[in-house]
RNA sequence: GGGCGGUUAGCUCAGUUGGUAGAGCAUCUCAUUGACGUUGAGAGGGUCAGAGGUUCAAGUCCUCUACCGCCCACCA
């Protein structure tokens, strides 16, 4: 029998199928130029007064394809804008990528490694960047089709990278101003060495790894006063002295005296010094100092004068005299260490510990401390802030970098959500030391420093120690420094690097400080703290007016996804399989900021099926209100329906206040609940009475609200599943409408 | 060693300012070829981790305990 139902477009008479519209909406919003705040206002979409909405995209890393954590970002952000600009907001969503130094790096070369079993040295600077673009660039156009494919409503006419020309301008400029007012130095001390990235990292990028070790009881010498303990021997070959407790009735007597010493073949130099850093109550109450591989003893050398002797070199082998152990590698060198204590009768305990394993994030190589020649920021140094509008910052005040970080979430100029990061944050910056930014890789912004040369026979790159910091060579005779910056230095100028900064643009103007950083609390120190730390300094004012952090991504049951783990749930297939908007809804229902959350494809698939639900809704409203259009001065509402119009309008209330609030969760959900078990379930059921057996005024008045509530239903919603509303919005009987994407937030 | 979060129906989680427990999925029963089976109606299922306290009243506030998870920390 044939079925007919001439009131409504034929799509509606099959299932929702996200496939058919999701790319050409998305290419109609593009091009119609709503993801852009001047079109908006161009077109009339947004008065050109009107209050502002800005934010950043955390820029991915050109390092692969997105995840599951990047969708989750997404379509948080993406409903923040998009509520924001149907609320009539000036709304910008900066896009961008982040060269991601070492990750990026790092990643090529174990492909070339791979494929070639070539190392960067065998390949040279220039074919191993030129390597690293590429596959950047691949990577930064597989990452922008995803982005587009989660309906991302960014504004591609700004969009950034941490490493392209401007960003440089901006890297350059920071890193200058910095210089120039003393918060940029360099200086020889202990940093994290990654012997297997052959690169520095600084202290946040280090991951401690529960084990155990071994802690060693033992005297370097028959006659030699004193034991000491350790859990690293192969270091004592650079110890220079014993520390011992000023006060320490056992050992007072020593210090001050001085042993030459054989040590597992190696000559070593002794002196007992007394320092109140050492707790007499552990281990034998004294320290074996090896400056140059502990950065508490290269503190003690430093009081009391001592020389510091490295015995490790960069491979993370030893460099000594000692036959015995030269070339070693550091493990084996203990073992041999040990095994040597042994012989000579010197161990007196073994024991078994617990101990923390520092390694590096991006590679997993075991972190060395060594001593090196690095560039650092100065976190704790006074200066004399010019411009400053944070609160409690006077302009012309003498502060630290620490004191902006600190004032600047402190004052409540930035707010964290959920707040119990505040307490995180400023627990963080209470133990901040000076950050390391120099980086050995070759891959990121090159450090803007030139060193004078005065060749000498032995060296023809000898320099005299005069540094200028310049864009371009200051001429003759100069050489720049070969080291890179730490990522985070970049991507720490975001907020209004991506604005135009060091320029005084429009744009900076009128979009700095952001309104809102979104983003996954694991870089809270990493990037957040980096970007207060940047725009306090550089612009004086705080970067963003609200933290929002959401949590990681989970599979079903709970463990973190990982490809070695085969759990990784894609995205795109998600979306491909079930449409983006039902991917959006599974990450947002029942998800407060900063908890981890659980997905599963189950999940997914519940949220299809409300997509099918919203589109069978729209068949059976459009296809009993015939050709009836919403009158937008209609008011002659039944006593039911006038009912059902204060009971939406009080749910509108509600919804908007927790928008306001972030609580997505919980917004999702109630709209959710709304049209299927209040709209659909018993408002439209009752309808088909109304319809049979009403008068002509109630069957009238209830077209114009199912119409009504129909429209409210797509707009509320559409932050959230922006294209099956989209698509049903164009089939609405409604006059003089524009896109849902820019119509108006009803309240 | 510090700090933080979690512990509510089989599973995943809500529960706003304290007023005798909620949703989705799952399970079971029933219904229905007129919007939708990607459906509808209904049912079962929880001493809200444990102990103590405040209160007329406590998942909800306070104290302690247990377990799970996370973050921070240069004790050699």
């Amino acid at each position: 029998m044939e079925h007919k139902e001439p009131n409504i477009p034929a799509k509606f008479l099959s299932p929702y199928n996200p496939e058919e519209v999701e790319q050409k909406l998305y290419e109609t919003w593009f091009k119609e130029g709503y993801f852009n705040p001047d079109e908006c206002i161009r077109k009339g979409a947004t008065k050109a007064d009107a209050p502002v909405f800005s934010m950043v995209l955390p820029p991915p890393n050109v390092t692969g394809t997105l995840h599951m954590g990047h969708a989750l970002m997404l379509t948080i952000e993406d409903i923040m804008t998009r509520y924001k600009r149907m609320c009539g907001f000036r709304t910008l969503w900066i896009p961008g990528t982040d060269h991601a130094a070492i990750a990026t790096q790092s990643k090529v070369e174990g492909i070339i490694y791979k494929e070639e079993g070539k190392r960067r040295h065998d390949i040279g600077r220039e074919e191993l960047l030129r390597r690293v673009n590429e596959f950047a660039q691949a990577s930064h156009d597989s990452i922008v089709n995803q982005t587009k494919r989660i309906g991302a409503s960014l504004d591609w006419s700004r969009e950034a990278y941490t490493l392209d020309e401007k960003r440089h301008e901006a890297v350059f400029e920071a890193f200058k101003r910095m210089y120039d007012d003393g918060l940029i130095y360099r200086k020889y001390r202990i940093v994290n060495w990654d012997p297997k990235g052959q690169t520095t990292i600084s202290d946040d990028e280090l991951i401690y790894t529960e084990g155990t070790g071994k802690f060693y009881t033992f005297k370097y010498s028959k006659d030699f006063p004193i034991s000491i303990a350790t859990t690293r021997p192969e270091t004592k070959v650079g110890d220079v002295a014993v520390a011992v407790h000023p006060n320490d009735e056992r050992y007072q007597k020593y210090i001050n005296t001085e042993y030459d010493i054989d040590f597992a073949g190696e000559k070593i130099h002794i002196k007992i010094v007394g320092d109140e850093a050492v707790d007499p109550a552990f281990g034998t109450g004294a320290v074996g100092v090896t400056p140059a591989h502990s950065t508490v003893d290269w503190e003690i050398a430093e009081r009391h004068n001592l020389p510091i002797v490295p015995v490790i070199n960069e491979y993370a082998k030893m460099s000594v005299k000692s036959e015995l152990l030269n070339g070693k590698k550091v493990s084996e060198a203990r073992e041999l260490v040990v095994t040597w204590l042994k012989e000579q009768n010197l161990l007196e305990k073994e024991e078994t510990i617990p101990q923390n394993l520092a390694t590096a994030e991006r590679t997993g190589g075991v972190v060395e401390p060594l001593p090196k020649l690095q560039w650092w920021v100065a976190v704790n140094k006074p200066f004399v802030i010019k411009e400053s509008t944070i609160t409690g910052v006077k302009s012309g005040s003498t502060v630290t970098l620490k004191d902006l970080m600190r004032a600047a979430v402190a004052s409540g100029d930035t707010e964290i959500l959920p707040d119990r990061f505040e307490k995180v944050y400023e627990h963080w910056i209470g133990n901040l030391r000076d950050w390391c930014i120099s980086r050995q890789i070759w891959f990121g912004h090159q450090i803007p420093a030139w060193y004078k040369l005065e060749p000498t026979t032995d060296n023809p790159q000898q320099t005299t120690g005069e540094i200028r910091i310049s864009k371009t060579s200051p001429g003759e005779g100069w050489i720049q420094d070969e080291d890179t910056l730490d990522t985070w230095f970049s991507s720490g100028l975001w907020t209004f690097s991506t604005l135009g900064w060091p320029h005084a643009t429009d744009d900076l103007r009128t979009y700095h400080p952001t309104s809102v950083l979104e983003t996954g609390y694991d870089i809270i120190f990493f990037w957040v703290a980096r970007m207060i730390l940047m725009s306090t300094y550089l612009l004086g004012t705080t970067p963003f007016e609200t933290v929002y952090f959401h949590g990681i991504v989970r599979s079903a049951d709970g463990s973190k996804m990982s490809k070695s783990k085969g759990n990784v749930i894609d995205p795109l297939d998600m979306c491909n399989k079930y449409g983006t908007d039902a991917v959006r809804m599974s990450l947002i229902v029942g998800t407060g900021p900063g908890n981890d959350i659980r997905t599963s494809e189950d999940k997914i698939r519940a949220y299809k099926n409300f997509a099918n639900k919203l589109w069978n809704i729209t068949r059976f409203v459009l296809s009993s209100t015939e050709n009836e259009t919403l009158e937008s001065t209609f008011d002659a509402y039944s006593t039911k329906d006038t009912e059902l119009i204060a009971r939406r309008d009080a749910f509108l209330k509600e919804i908007t206040g927790e928008m306001e609030e972030f609580k997505y969760y919980l917004v999702s959900e109630k709209i959710y609940h709304y049209a299927w078990t209040e709209f659909a379930d018993v408002i439209l059921e009752e309808s088909k009475t109304i319809f049979a057996s009403g008068t002509d005024a109630e069957k009238k008045s209830r077209k114009q609200f199912l119409l009504s509530t129909l429209a409210v239903i797509l707009k509320t919603l559409h932050p959230f599943t922006p294209f099956v509303t989209e698509e049903i919005w164009t089939s609405m009987p409604i006059e003089n409408k524009k896109m849902l994407i820019v119509e108006k937030w009803p309240v």
